[in-house]
DNA sequence: CGCACCTTTGAATGAGATCAAAGATGGTGG
DNA sequence: CCACCATCTTTGATCTCATTCAAAGGTGCG
């Protein structure tokens, strides 16, 4: 397969060193394959491997006592995915593949053993976890406390502004492989008042849709009415010296 | 003061090297009090510290353009706050004590220094941050997918468990030292609403109430309710051994 | 071509918000 | 120690945003 996905991921925040780059390429040794709506992690099986994402879009879903589901976040080309296994025995999440995705799989012995020879890349992937809580935490605010065409406006806001960053929002234009079934789970409301929404996006000039093709028209307003708030840039000056 | 914070708190998950002890007592040079009410951290003003709470109560919470206020998380003795220093320059969250308290700061150079010199301790930290993240998402479902009456009583089950943990919950009991108001701005409800909520809970016999003591008379059915899962402990099988 | 699945639209319903105002509580200063 | 004021809780009435229920178009895939 040729060098580590997660390699690639952290070098977007730092200068890798050789040794540094080594340790990663030896924590995959293999890639797997998934089809679109496939089960990566299941909220029942034991699960025994973190991920990250090496193409595709995926994410993290829970479904409650009373069957509804709420997703929590996609995770898009780099993400780590897996975490809450560094935490718990069970997995607390499901993970489900959006589209055919692949995916590099590692043990969390293996990232403990790269935490252990690597500190930086350990205070590194510290700071990619608080920031995934951050991220998570203005979806909070969003679904708490603003209407329903905030919640999905904020919602494209966010996926739009990380697809531009890994550069798959070419003038505002993404691919959005989501029913609107999806983005209520996601934002907490009903598919059909999510087409309620988008279709008042729409005749408001603010976003452009045909089949599963998205255009942001007026990122400035459409972020300002969700409140939605662009994180810069994960912060690297604290990190310790790399080895 | 006598003794690091944090040291005390991870010691709740590992058995700590002398090594590690000594480390994390170095972590910390003073102690600060802040008032009830008092603001720790502010979403405008540059942050130095991260901090551990020795003792009290606090909460992060953002406040929205249309003004609202949405409170991401409680914070008891021995958390970790201040955490989203690591991936931002500016915090995201403003962090207030809700009663008197008293915190341990340190800075992020020290705790890149103390990851460097004890993976285990990095590893660990992580863990935590993960389980934190896993929190959240929890609440992101009760409040994206749940009636109102699931929300307080989601809210109540966590407040509730986590403080019998730290031995604060003998018999049910809890001190909540929060307004109806704060418990709305948790659970995206208005204070009216919370108010005939909470009331029906103590009507249908699920808590007790007078003043800011509050009782969960009926645990289970409160739980069950709310969809509350009460994650078990954070692994540490996985963590590399100590130094 | 035909069957799933998804989107769209309409009408009725309902959960929670909003508005308003009356009690309760507690902290503060005289 | 008490009176007062601010804050918090409680309750009622009304309103509204989002849900629910239902059914008619689209779309793509096998």
């Amino acid at each position: 397969m040729g060098g580590s996905c997660l390699a690639e991921r952290l070098s977007h925040y730092v200068t890798l060193s050789s040794g540094e780059r080594a340790a990663l390429d030896r924590l995959e040794e293999q890639d797997r394959a998934y089809r679109r709506g496939a089960v990566v992690i299941s909220e029942s099986g034991a699960p025994r491997d973190l991920f990250v994402v090496r193409k595709g879009w995926l994410h993290s879903s829970v479904v409650l006592g009373n069957g509804s589901r709420q997703i929590m976040r996609f995770h898009f080309q780099g993400d780590l995915i897996g975490l809450p296994l560094l935490a718990f025995p069970d997995p607390p999440e499901t993970v489900t593949a959006v589209t055919d995705a692949t995916l590099c799989p590692f043990s969390r012995e293996r990232l403990a053993a790269l935490m252990t020879e690597h500190p930086r890349l350990a205070a590194l992937i510290l700071a990619l976890t608080v920031a995934e809580r951050v991220s998570l935490a203005d979806r909070l605010a969003s679904i708490g406390r603003t209407s329903a065409r905030a919640r999905v406006s904020s919602l494209i806001c966010e996926i739009h502004s990380r697809l531009r960053i890994l550069g798959l929002a070419a003038d505002g234009a993404v691919q959005l492989p989501l029913t609107q079934e999806d983005i209520g789970d996601a934002t907490g409301l009903t598919a059909v008042h999510v087409n309620r929404m988008m279709r008042g996006l729409v005749e408001d000039g603010l976003i452009d849709r045909n089949g599963s093709h998205l255009r942001v028209l007026d990122e400035g307003r459409l972020c300002a009415e969700a409140s939605f708030i662009d994180r810069t840039p994960v912060e690297t000056g604290w990190l310790p010296p790399p080895r």
